[in-house]
DNA sequence: TGATTATATGTAGATATCTTCATATGTCAA
DNA sequence: TTGACATATGAAGATATCTACATATAATCA
């Protein structure tokens, strides 16, 4: 099991596969409009929907010459924002604790 | 921000580090518990364990000869369970949709 | 103090991942 | 059918990660 769950987490490890999730968490979307959000060479963006959508993550459905992808799993924006929570309530955590650091230094 | 949970996400893309997380989610442990617990070199089970620490995802104290190590933060794990149903039920999806394709073939 | 134990760190070869460029595939329209 | 467009795939060099070995550090004990 900790195999598969290292290569699910694998796939949410690159911020272009993150942002590429943060277009498509407000709902399908074409690939012709992620290429322009998330920035960079078209060939690069399309790797990417591969590793996404070979981790079971979003999935693709063509539609005329355009391809539309979209999560698979509401879940998974939910686990990408509890992480998110653990970063910033992790930031807050250093800061107070630097805070106090410096308040007993006078 | 996605630079950042990307390298969170890193954190735990690794079946090692999986494993010495399913360890510490009982509990704080030392580290003669982990390595065998995980198994592999001692030597490499450091060096993962220095990259959760980095990630700040465990934390940990000395003890005398001895280091313990804790989870630094409980939704951590909620996470990792997360994403073991996750996987689940996509496995799930995929064997409805090969038995359902199974049937239609009788 | 010197030996032993527990853990961390440095290093290097092996392996995997990322990016870019070139090209292939499939769809539509003239 | 030919050309243009949207997207995917293949390949290769650059970069990062992993593992194992050797060594360093720090605490304890004889």
């Amino acid at each position: 099991m900790t195999g598969k769950k290292a290569r699910a987490f694998n796939a949410l490890a690159h911020p272009l596969r993150l942002k590429i999730l943060e277009k498509l968490r407000v709902g399908p979307c074409c690939v012709c409009k992620i290429i322009p959000y998330v920035g960079g060479e078209q060939s690069n963006v399309s790797h990417h929907l591969a590793i996404l959508r070979n981790a079971g993550i979003v999935r693709s459905e063509k539609r005329g010459q355009e391809v539309w992808y979209a999560v698979a799993d509401s879940r998974i924006i939910k686990l990408i924002d509890l992480m998110e929570i653990c970063i910033l309530e992790n930031l807050k955590k250093s800061r107070d604790m630097f805070d106090s650091l410096m308040k007993s230094m006078q």
